[in-house]
DNA sequence: TCTTCGCACTCGCTTGCCCGGAGTGCTAAA
DNA sequence: TTTAGCACTCCGGGCAAGCGAGTGCGAAGA
């Protein structure tokens, strides 16, 4: 049957994404009579009220309380936004302002993620965060092991992304600076280019080894590429938090509270996009899907941004349950387009 | 007369140091009969009423609508501060779980920051912030030119503690990378141990030309250094703003947007203690002495922390004027002088 | 002269109540 | 199957009353 969207008859199908888009427009409960005055739906407040009663019936719709009109259930904007709302493009004057925006970031990794979810965050009207490229999808390109003394030194790895991680170290042997230098000549030779997780620590040894150098040595390098690898993995920027207050949902102090606290929290913030990575296209998770008790009147928009063809961050835009997915999906898209763009700015050749 | 305070007979100051002590308690505003209730001040309510009216009369005490108790006003609270309050010292217990939590960051300069920012708000129960150390105090320990190209290659400054800042450059003139080690070299020898503020741009650019390098370099080497200075200016780690809504004076939403938005601008929370650099103690802002009406009902408690003599960054509490403040004093300065004992950690000699 | 007592008064907050409005479900008719 | 009519429910705003905490002031006491 071509008329059915869902399980849902075509009628039943209208009237579920009326409501919601009623919904999400107005934060108030959206009763019959009111649905039928404001949209033309062709049939009596009455019958849209026993079609109302079978979407509740359903698990598409909630009832506040008796008496009260009806509010989308997670199922209800599920299936709204899985097949019922129609996507929105931003219009060219709106990329073009995304655009030059962006510009305003000098080129460096972590103005360019900042800007960008400052921006989401503003145009979004909704609390926007941004991961920092996972550091395993970029690639080594320099390292530099510089002396300090006989027996220490600082080693600086600096990613395809210009982020230049270092690191102290101490070793149980004396060394000369061109020591150093002839080391650092050799990594470069031998790993330039390479994905910082096919750094892997055998062969960073063998390097190092065969460099004439010894596990003191061995050992100090390998912090060094782990220190470039996991150092900038849950960096996150985040922007925009005042406008939940603006959502008649956060009047609760105590919501409020459980974003704050996860906003300082950067752990869970990640968690909470960290799927994400396993699928490459625009996602989607609304009330208990992002599968906690406090977080249950929240949706969240992810939208991945890449680097070539690699997803390599996540724009994501958080707010009430209550939000407008088309619009924000285009938002999201948008700006992370832009930073794919400004991310080749960056990138270290 | 010894026996005044701050303008003030004995009895009053006495009364008033009890008014601002209960209110802070309570977070009601406090009546002669309560007061004389709790405290045993010797004399009857109606007396305590008369003192009262003279403390109100004197802008020390404010009443939110007649038929209500006192509430302290700035200039009651600023007495309190200066004047009246007793000091509080840490207890030893307390200081050894500062210290040993803050173990838990590792020897990295953002790390121990951002540990102490945390630890400080969980013990205050409120906003803390710490500003990471001024650059322009640091002093300059490596520079390292890293030949990519003919014409480019990267700058990596680094710190005394640490921090390593990089810029890209490009250059009109070839270049070989032995120019560059050169170069480097020259630079370590001139500046190695200077406070960065102290590398004008004359002196760099005198070492420059006198390598051979032309203005194209010049600007590359000044462009490197002036990035080390400001890059990390105002980087600040705050946390704990969840506890902000635990204070009935936040049941208004309004004021919670004032925060979340400053607490996004770094720069204004910057502003907040940037004039705490020129007393090296601790200082103390009341209300309007924040210098802006939305804060007008926030106090800031300032502490600095020092690396030997020096102050280098500032550890912060913001939370509502109705702050113990003898206690949150201690606590900053307790946090205070731990991280400046774990800055030796980070240092790079 | 300072302190205390007693008293009238003020004012915000809570409680209880009423009522209108919006919405529902059910039944019966088209 | 749809629609009209109707009784019922429930929320929320408005209003008045009562309570409690506190004040200011005049008069009496130390």
């Amino acid at each position: 049957m071509e008329n059915e969207v869902d399980g849902l008859d075509k009628r039943k199908a209208y009237i579920l994404a009326t409501v919601v888009y009623e919904y999400i427009a107005t934060g108030e409960p959206v009763g019959s009579q009111a649905l039928t005055q404001k949209y033309n739906l062709g049939v009596s407040s009455a019958t849209v009220r026993n079609e109302m009663a079978d979407l509740e019936a359903g698990g598409y719709l909630e009832q506040p309380h008796t008496s009260a009109g009806r509010v989308p259930s997670d199922a209800g904007y599920r299936t709204y936004v899985d097949a019922l709302m129609s996507p929105e493009e931003l219009g060219a004057d709106e990329r073009r302002r995304i655009r030059d925006e962006m510009r305003d970031a000098r080129a460096q990794l972590d103005e360019i993620v900042e800007q960008s979810s400052r921006l989401l965050g503003r145009l979004a009207g909704n609390l926007a965060f941004v991961t920092k490229p996972q550091s395993e999808t970029q690639s080594f390109r320099y390292a530099q092991l510089i002396w300090i003394g006989e027996r220490s030194g600082i080693a600086i790895i600096v990613t395809s992304f210009g982020v230049a991680s270092q690191s102290l170290f101490e070793l149980r042997n004396d060394v000369t600076p061109d020591d150093l230098t002839r080391l650092s000549n050799a990594l470069n030779a031998n790993f330039a280019g390479r994905l910082l997780r096919d750094c892997d620590e055998r062969s960073l040894a063998a390097v190092t080894k065969q460099c004439g150098f010894g596990d003191d040595m061995v050992g100090a390098v390998r912090a060094a590429f782990t220190g470039a690898r996991t150092q900038e993995q849950p960096g996150i920027a985040a922007s925009g938090a005042q406008h939940l207050l603006d959502q008649p949902e956060f009047r609760d102090v105590r919501k409020l509270r459980s974003i704050l606290r996860i906003l300082e929290e950067q752990r869970t913030l990640y968690d909470l996009v960290a799927d994400a990575f396993d699928s490459p296209a625009a996602s989607v998770k609304i009330g208990h899907e992002l599968g906690s008790e406090e977080l249950a009147d929240l949706s969240l928009v992810t939208v991945p941004y890449r680097f070539g063809e690699r997803a390599v961050g996540m724009l994501s835009i958080l707010g009430p349950r209550r939000m407008p997915y088309a619009r924000l999906l285009a938002l999201a898209s948008g700006t992370a387009e832009t930073l794919s763009e400004r991310l080749h700015d960056v990138e270290v050749r």
